[in-house]
DNA sequence: ATCTCATTTTGATAAATCTGGAAATAAGAA
DNA sequence: TTCTTATTTCCAGATTTATCAAAATGAGAT
């Protein structure tokens, strides 16, 4: 991942309305959910809400998908991965110092391959 | 994690320098690095990079301290780690339909806990 | 073809953010 | 104290972002 895509990721994240959405669509998993349902889970008029959504899936961060007459919008778990993957990348320089709350140990590692 | 600390942290993030100054930080490790050091690393006039080591200190992601002349920044883990959980947090509820992308495999529900 | 529902685009306004030189502050050194 | 170095605060302007009603689009249904 480059450091442009990361920032698209971050800014699409940093706002109260998407980052509430997309853990919506993270905790909604790979089914997903139409537009509608999610402008009136969140209680967004729907132009809001659209502008919003095509933040997140210009930044990569979710997919979207017509069923019949909606969009389905669901998470993009992979380019999810690959942006913690870009923040923990080269975490103190490999030094055991990192300690259990360094959020760079084994489990973070693993990460940047995914 | 509450919902305006994550959009804190995902803000003081979403921004070139910014993303580039905190990820010397995570990389330089425990140690941390001067102000000054950072500055001329970056490339970025003294003023603005005193304005963005403000926004990450205020979004508690990284954490300052004097030394002599010089004022130390360092990444604080705990809170990268506690950003990443809340983004994971009751990812696909907990279906195994994540799949190997899915981001909220073992390692990550282990992370909710950091 | 027409009707209807679901969503997006437009457009105008309001609010927040980034930038960097100059001045102010902080703290050790001479 | 005075000098020097390190960093922050102030300021103004330029850029980006959020909001949402209204109009336009898109795709089944009738």
């Amino acid at each position: 991942m480059k450091a442009d895509a990361a920032i698209d990721a971050l800014g699409a994240l940093a706002q109260e309305h998407r980052l509430a959405l997309f853990r919506l669509l993270v905790q909604a998993g790979e089914g997903g959910l139409a537009a509608g349902v999610i402008a009136e889970t969140l209680g967004v008029p729907n132009s809001s809400l659209s502008f919003h959504l095509a933040q997140l899936r210009e930044a990569g961060l979710v997919l979207q998908e017509r069923q019949h007459r909606s969009i389905i919008y669901r998470a993009n778990y992979p380019a999810m991965n690959a942006l913690v993957a870009y923040l923990l990348e080269n975490c103190c320089a490999g030094a055991a110092a990192c300690g259990p709350d360094a959020a760079c140990e084994t489990p973070a590692q693993e990460r940047k391959s995914a």
